[in-house]
DNA sequence: CCGGGTCATTGATCGAGATCAATCGCCCGG
DNA sequence: CCGGGCGATTGATCTCGATCAATGACCCGG
């Protein structure tokens, strides 16, 4: 059993107040909220809710990552979501899940009874607005990973997985320091290969081959180094200035 | 120069009346939404827009058929969205288009100016929530796409095109007759071809290999008769149940 | 210090779909 | 009736990534 990761203790100490589906609410909206919500915790590799399952919640991510993904009979499988810190997990007005969801770290989830958030998201025009801006932002994230799916090779899905990752965590810290950028791939290979629609060898293979070009520097199996951003970007396949804005 | 597609009057004669992204004004609202809304017309073959352009309105197809596509600098070429009629087109509050627009029948869309729609938007809750709801559609949508991409099989994805086709111009048209289905493909095996991430021959080729074995007939190149939609389904891959409400 | 488990790497081979290229059918205008 | 253009079909070959298989690196518990 790993350590807890904290938690908030109000929504103004919340990490993610200002980004979540809550970021609109202010005051007498915000304290509504706070009423509701309770905190989930799962462990890496624990799995939150089957497709198909009764979704009694909804919820935003606060620490850590999971993913969605949709598996057919014979098993082949494919990611579809990533949830990263602030993202949100479940549809209003939808009682069942439609996808596996799955934590791949350590998570923790700021949840809300789907019946009174409802309600709420009725009564409370900020909360709506946001998600539908999220979900807006989603399905330009989903596009993006359309055309990788369809269209890239190997090494590029691989780099534009990298680039990806580097971009949407780097928003969240703030990342200070500028040249070689460093972090950690919080994806198993096969987590990988299941998000770029590859096996787990093409993923392992194509590292290893942008490893000896010296696009990237491992540091232990999980490390990234990359001393030139500019040069992985290049090896996306996208044009320079790059579609979604985090 | 085809003859225009028959344009409705007012909206209460509007066939995407219930539907669209108007579905849950009334009275007052609708009048309002009457007052700003203006008819564009294409033709088949024609760009709406391009991706990078300024866009000064925001529509909801009303008949014909659009696609979403995006491009990388070589050429290659995905297609991300099919805009059938109720469809919406644009995402208020970004002033540029993100993606390329290209009508592939005669198309007839009802225009709102970017402008005017974003501050009703905000005084009319219904306008959002409808547009939410749609929108939380459109990425169920595009994540099933995503399993399609990823890990399908050609044959596969063809099979998955047709019934997508199929249910959703049943959904419009109500469709009576039951036994054998008839329709007309919307796209040219090069569209298809961007749809499905596959090549054009590629297209063909499993076209031809269903035609052999019997799931489909063809009658001319473009219209497609299904003896057996259950024989069809079987060949998607997917479980019985299968996916997209339309 | 050893043994088992998990995750990752690397090699050998295979095959689905891409690529290159020729041909066909149909429509339309001269 | 002929010729050109466009979309579609079909064939021959190649290649990228899948598949099958062995090995390696690391961690943890005994």
């Amino acid at each position: 059993m790993t350590e807890l990761a904290a938690i908030p203790d109000t929504c103004s100490d919340c990490p993610i107040r200002h980004r979540a589906v809550c970021a609109k609410c202010e005051g007498n909206e915000l304290e509504q909220l706070e009423a509701i919500k309770y905190y989930k915790s799962f462990e890496a590799g624990q799995t939150v809710i089957w497709s198909g399952d009764e979704m009694e919640f909804v919820a935003s991510v606060v620490t850590g990552i999971a993913t969605l993904s949709q598996t057919m009979e014979d098993g082949r499988t494919q990611m579809v979501g990533l949830l990263l810190p602030s993202d949100f997990l479940g549809r209003p007005g939808r009682p069942v899940a439609s996808y596996d969801v799955t934590a791949t770290t350590d998570l923790v989830m700021c949840c809300f009874r789907r019946k009174p958030f409802e309600q709420m998201m009725f009564a409370t025009p900020h909360i709506g607005q946001r998600l539908l801006e999220m979900t807006l932002d989603e399905l330009d994230a989903a596009r993006e990973w359309m055309l990788l799916l369809g269209r890239k090779t190997a090494r590029e899905k691989i780099a534009s997985l990298l680039s990806i990752i580097m971009r949407r965590d780097a928003s969240l810290m703030l990342s200070a320091a500028q040249g070689p950028l460093k972090f950690d791939l919080p994806l198993t290979r096969e987590a990988m290969a299941d998000y770029l629609g590859l096996t787990l060898e093409t993923v392992s293979r194509q590292i290893s081959a942008l490893r000896r070009d010296g696009v990237i520097v491992l540091e232990g199996k999980r490390r990234i180094i990359v001393p030139d951003f500019d040069r992985l970007l290049e090896e996306t396949g996208d044009d320079g200035d790059g579609g979604v804005p985090v």
